[in-house]
DNA sequence: GTAAGGATGCGCT
DNA sequence: GCGCATCCTTACG
């Protein structure tokens, strides 16, 4: 089952820590390919100035601002896409970034299309923003498209069964400290670990 | 295991 | 021109 509009529409932090647990689908020349998402981070409006709608509507962000439910595609250091999904209700700028994914369907088709990009054959195929969009197929051709109803979706998961790991967001320079980056703990394919987060979560669930 | 540097394109000051 | 919401290779413990 594909996740309704309904969902994307709720606060954005609320959405980021949701996704964890779901599945990321892309169909693409008639084949699966899927992960479940297992880190993500939150940008939002107003306030945080590593969003990319911090100054305001401009062409690239522009899908930021419409409806929630629909895919942010961009490219970074003029090489990597990276993959958000679109929050909030339409006017408000918001969106997630899929850091990460636990590959589930279409394994092998995942490491040809990053071997076919000149990548390294290993286990680096979905532990990074760059690296699952280029694993999945995801471009710019993507940008803006829905959710619920092209070739890219996001399905019930199968869920989280243990702690989330709530920490601040990696490779920015602004807004640094807010702690809007969240992964599952103890899942080997989230990107980069917070040991001092972790052993946090740790010592306050043993206080329980 | 960590650190540094290059690749590379486009939006924005 | 400058600065990236990154990734890869190489060097060194």
């Amino acid at each position: 089952m594909k996740l309704p509009y309904s969902f994307y529409q709720a606060p954005t932090l609320v959405v980021a820590r949701a996704l964890l647990g779901t599945l990321l689908v892309h169909t693409i020349e008639g084949k699966r390919l899927s992960g479940i998402i297992v880190e993500t981070e939150a940008y939002v409006t107003p306030g945080d100035e590593a969003c990319h709608a911090y100054r305001g509507i401009t062409k690239r962000n522009s899908v930021m601002f419409g409806e929630p439910g629909h895919a942010y595609v961009y490219r970074s250091y003029g090489i990597h896409s990276m993959l958000n999904i679109v929050t909030e209700p339409r006017g408000i700028a918001a969106a997630v970034l899929i850091r990460a994914l636990e590959p589930v369907e279409g394994k092998e088709e995942m490491q040809a299309r990053r071997m076919a990009s000149g990548r390294p054959i290993g286990p680096n195929l979905t532990n990074g923003p760059g690296r699952l969009c280029e694993a999945l197929g995801i471009g710019a051709a993507l940008n803006g498209e829905s959710l619920c109803e092209g070739t890219l979706s996001i399905e019930e998961g199968r869920g989280v069964d243990g702690p989330i790991v709530q920490t601040t967001r990696i490779g920015i320079t602004r807004s640094t400290e807010l702690p809007w980056r969240f992964y599952l703990l103890g899942n080997r394919h989230v990107s980069v670990r917070h040991r001092a987060a972790e052993r946090l979560l740790a010592e306050s669930s043993r206080r329980l």
